[in-house]
DNA sequence: AAATTTGTGTAAAATTTATAACAACGCAAA
DNA sequence: TTTGCGTTGTTATAAATTTTACACAAATTT
């Protein structure tokens, strides 16, 4: 076979699916940060693992080496290689693939698009925004177009553990009116809207602003129009080498939100979380962690 | 701290005059392949240079360190830090927050997680997975779970406007297995799950794999059961600071698999998504961009 | 040229580290 | 519920590595 081509990290992913519950766990701690971690004495990196020493000599031997110092060789002459090979730039993402490969320039817009957006982000105004979502005497509408939608029903969907009176409004469906009527002066609609603006979003959005809510909008880079109604406003970057715009620099910023909305109101969150991780445990496919 | 700037390379070198003669051997030819030979038992690297086993753990002594295990601790976490790439290193994303605040933690991690997915991903796999989906001969169903649903629907919203005969199917639903019953073999499933992995999408799985579909899957880094009966994986890891895991890898993947599925049949995509702009046009959903 | 300092290697001691044997635990099937 | 198997962790043993002590050689100084 082609031992030659295989690294070492190939040979631990393609053994995963052969090892225990506890091996896997390991073989992913080595990963995290290879080879530096591999490179260390077994115990600091059963240590690191939360593995028992005598699971990362039986994982080596399984993958076929003669015992951990042998693994540590063979690692070390990887390493080696690596070095002394003229292109030993790793400034691709997916190493295996060359630069113009689409996951490489995909992924290279994007950082781009994480890069610049986070850059220009106004931080008050974010925690301002994470405040009044996390304030729970205000009722939370959550709006999203018709590509949006998505990214408003993922975060309608944490925020309905994480507090009480979260509405998901679609600006597409004809119905929206009829949440409106609902909306008291401030309460809070956190609406996503990216080109192309809707035509419906823009309407919702100035009948809510007219009862006094507050309006939080994601939206992109050329900013929609609602923009100027909104208290806060969260210009995300969007452009991709694909016909289409990217949301996962919008799906950071939510997920961002989610975090800190959460630990705002831990206190009242944290029981319906631990029987979020009851339920975690009975899967028995993960590690307490002690 | 006042984090040394400098490598322990650049330390050595600096050094190079105030050593003898055996050390400055000795560190010669540990500069020669660096730092794979520090790495290494102390023996090994006093035979490599030609020095007494003593002389290396006083020149690492008179370097400043402790002892050798010392040293190799501290050439382990430039290592460590190396493997970081450049764009990676940034310590403030928002530049306007400080390095605590949760959207440059959070970011960090997301970064982290991309970085760590992509370098482990197959690009063979995933190109043969973009093939897959792209070929319009085989129906195409594309299958979420309780959370990842909103995944599912994005992809499926994309997919519907690149090809047709797609499928959305919610694995929560009870009404899959109707859907089912139209799959033949050769045909397509996108399935994604991460943990905790539901019972139902396996079942899914099983039953699409049984009538000889394909399937590629959607995972996070401990990978869903489905693992085993899936043509191609893709393993997204997706810890962040959050008390929820993140999506956004996952996000990312997709969008590029979007991307490529899209250019793999754009002679037919063209005429469609033209259409649909002109569908568009004509109920004045969107507002005109100029 | 003798003495002293400095550098280097050999050998033994001490410590750390890896492996092997064993016991407990958890999970799955009967 | 019980039985049995596979997995994991604890303890003990063996091996290796690093450190220390010491002696010899070379260079420098007196």
């Amino acid at each position: 076979m082609a031992q030659a081509t295989q690294t070492i990290s190939d040979r631990i992913q393609q053994k995963l699916d052969d090892l225990t519950r506890a091996e896997r766990q390991l073989a992913l701690s080595i990963l995290e940060n290879y080879p530096a971690s591999g490179l260390g004495p077994l115990s600091a990196l059963a240590k690191d693992a939360n593995v028992s020493v005598p699971t990362v000599a039986r994982m080596v031997q399984k993958l076929g080496y003669k015992g951990y110092p042998d693994f540590q060789s063979e690692l070390r002459e990887e390493l080696r290689a690596k070095a002394k090979s003229p292109i030993a730039k790793h400034d691709t993402w997916a190493e295996a693939a060359p630069s113009e490969h689409i996951l490489n320039r995909f992924t290279d817009a994007v950082i781009d698009n994480i890069r610049l957006t986070l850059g220009q982000i106004d931080p008050v105004g974010f925690d301002d925004a994470c405040a009044m979502v996390a304030d729970q005497s205000r009722h939370l509408f959550i709006v999203g177009g018709r590509i949006t939608h998505t990214l408003a029903e993922y975060f309608y969907m944490h925020m309905q553990v994480i507090r009480p009176n979260v509405t998901h409004v679609q600006s597409t469906s004809n119905t929206w009116p009829h949440y409106l009527l609902n909306a008291e002066e401030g309460d809070v609609f956190v609406i996503f809207d990216v080109r192309r603006y809707e035509n419906n979003t823009l309407k919702l959005a100035e009948m809510a602003h007219a009862r006094g809510a507050k309006i939080i909008l994601f939206t992109d880079q050329w900013r929609s129009p609602v923009n100027h109604l909104a208290e806060v406003s969260l210009s995300c970057r969007i452009i991709v080498p694909s016909a289409w715009d990217s949301a996962t620099t919008t799906m950071l910023l939510v997920e961002t939100m989610i975090s800190s909305v959460q630990n705002l109101n831990w206190d009242e969150t944290k029981e319906r979380m631990e029987t979020l991780e009851d339920m975690f445990d009975q899967t028995k496919l993960f590690r307490k962690f002690t």
